[in-house]
DNA sequence: TATTCAAATGTCGCAAATGTCATTTAAATT
DNA sequence: AATTTAAATGACATTTGCGACATTTGAATA
């Protein structure tokens, strides 16, 4: 369980500790005490949702450290998925299999990887759903998510609007899945892309 | 008994083992000494209520193995899984709900319940896998299963062939729930029983 | 624009808690 | 038995919490 000390958010945030200690005491930023003099610590999970609620930017150290480049496979159709693992681990890309959503769910909160490949259309499940469920659990909340679909474009549309961050629309090939992989994992985790 | 090092624990807390050393000694945290040169160890039992009293977060590797005694609710049901829900918090017990494989899944691995109730008939899912799936998982294969399902005995005992710890054949009554509840997190998280 | 005011943040000093380092020795592994 | 790993310890360095007070910020108002 990797922590914080309040100096180290100070530094980070450019801010005084002093500041620190009053964000946790307000409640503002969660944190916990140490026994002896109650020394506060923050779990890492706990000052990136202080750093995303805020909008404040993103210390290196933590960037690298929140990447994790392993790819996870999200399609009920056995051949599918299999075809696609194929082609990116031929890329160098580790990767993880899940034929349906509970194994999906397991694997995206176990391995956390960086990026998860979903087909829309899984039965008993609503791919719109686990996109923002996804979005909307913090500690896996800036995984990257290529959709993949035989479904229409407003279909796929609809996709982004819950918050995939790209799509690939069946039958595409190995090199337009490659890139669209390659696209998202070298963008920024955070905000911004245009300059 | 389960007993950890000094080691272990200044792991488990992102802390100094010289810290973890000065709390034994203050009696913060409860130890005892080995002979020798008195290394200390501390009863999983005894860090567990020093987390508790500190309102220190568990470290992943614990939720499971000791006492987390939230409860998952899967069942695509939502009026059923609300019913269980309702039981369940009304005897104090803390508790997680998924509708769909997917959130169950992540649920799962995210909180790391003591417990899952389980509708082994969910759309799109099936429910044996779920059960061996979860016994496999290394870091959650301790999790008590309890089955619950209209299916009929055969079906069930099939359930506790794949891995489940108890079952509940619908209908069923609160008390039924919550005494089987009750006896699977009461038990051993480990092996024998018998003595 | 200037003024006012409350809330947030910064500063300082001290005592206590925690971390670091080198060394010694027990415990685990082979 | 030899080797490797991990823990304990003392001495010392650094960081943290906290109270009291100063300063800055930002919005409302004159």
């Amino acid at each position: 369980m990797k922590t914080f000390t309040t100096g180290e958010i100070a530094k980070y945030c450019d801010v005084n500790l002093r500041t620190v200690i009053r964000w946790i005491e307000k409640g503002e930023l969660k944190g916990f005490k140490l026994p002896g003099r109650g020394n506060n610590r923050v779990k890492e999970e706990d000052f990136i949702n202080f750093l995303r609620r805020y909008d404040i930017p993103f210390p290196e150290e933590l960037k690298t450290h929140a990447s994790n480049n392993s790819i996870l496979i999200v399609d009920d159709e056995v051949q599918v998925a299999k075809a696609i693992k194929r082609v990116l681990k031929g890329a160098g890309y580790s990767t993880l299999l899940a034929h349906d959503g509970f194994k999906a769910g397991s694997h995206l909160m176990k391995e956390r990887p960086g990026l998860m490949t979903l087909d829309l259309s899984m039965p008993g499940l609503d791919g719109y759903d686990v996109i923002r469920f996804v979005r909307e659990a913090p500690v896996v909340s800036q995984t990257k998510i290529l959709v993949i679909s035989a479904l229409d474009k407003p279909a796929l549309e609809k996709a982004i609007e819950c918050g995939a961050d790209a799509y690939l629309q069946k039958p595409f090939s190995n090199s337009e899945l490659l890139s669209a992989v390659e696209l998202l994992l070298d963008s920024p985790q955070q905000s911004s892309i245009a300059g």
